[in-house]
DNA sequence: CTGGCTAGGTTCGCTTTACGAACCGAAATC
DNA sequence: GATTTCGGTTCGTAAAGCGAACCTAGCCAG
């Protein structure tokens, strides 16, 4: 790494004018990350999203209220075959369009944390082609109904 | 968002495999990933970071402990002018591969939280392009060494 | 119609962490 | 040699996280 002789004493951009600062008030911790994480796949039941990712009950209680209040997921209600209606959780536009931020943290964990493999294929819809989320110019950027997510099979070695 | 009639029961990736989950491990909190956005601007000074993002001292220390543990920053010596030499906390390459998981969240922030009017202009150094951080083709992906970071003069406006 | 089961929570007591004010130590400067 | 600056540490209090126990509505079997 480069040592600077001096380091610059403030950020170009003030917190308050900072769209990542901002987001953080909205996706302030893990959890928060990881259920929408659960939301991305379509997991959103209760006891799914608990049991899935080990957060105590009344955390993910809390956590869904705020996620609901923020605009990022709708209390949806459905019926799982026969059974009575209930309800979970689906992401809005809003929380879909967060679904960058995980990947780029999904490939970042991926090639900095483990051996560089992922775990999710990214494809274009139409073309088949593979997708990543990364610098790129403004021009090449895909919408994220492109996107087709594909679970890459475990080969054992982590 | 359409509303499905049954919800998926479990993710496609458990938590052990998934790159976002490991990486959630190393940047766990809104402080964490504030540090790093000054990081990221080259503010590496205790208490410069301290100043600009009101983050009480003792926690400063922590994260900043945790951060050099888990190998995204180093602390690095410096001399200002013709004082004695003091160090400050400069990103590793680990660490640098964050910032577009940074960018990506201020795209998000600025979009969805603010006007849709960034506070950055990012450009390719080479082609002048304007850049983002987005879907994209695997092989249209830029390495961060072209990117070009430049503050846009505020309107007043926010 | 009664007792049990399930989903989706809430409540409660305990432990951990965050917070912020006060203090500390070393080097440079006055 | 007293004072300032930087980069912390220590402390007492306040807030949050945690997990076990409990709660409620609706359906289902007997």
């Amino acid at each position: 790494m480069s040592n600077p002789d001096v380091f610059p004493r403030t950020a170009p951009v003030p917190l308050h004018a900072c769209g990542a600062a901002r987001a953080l008030e909205m996706v302030p911790d893990r959890w928060t990350w990881l259920i929408l994480r659960e939301l991305m796949y379509g997991v959103g039941r209760f006891a799914d999203i608990q049991a899935e990712i080990s957060i105590p009950k009344s955390v993910l209680s809390a956590r869904l209220t705020e996620i609901v209040e923020n605009g990022l997921a709708d209390k949806a209600p459905y019926r799982d075959g026969t059974a009575r209606t209930r309800h979970g959780y689906v992401l809005t536009r809003k929380g879909r369009a967060l679904v960058p931020v995980i990947l780029a943290l999904m490939h970042w964990g991926d090639t900095h944390l483990k051996d560089g493999k992922s775990a999710l294929a990214l494809t274009d819809k139409r073309t088949g082609q593979p997708l990543r989320v990364a610098l790129t110019p403004e021009d090449r950027a895909l919408p994220l109904r492109r996107l087709r997510i594909d679970p890459v099979p475990e080969n054992g070695t982590d």
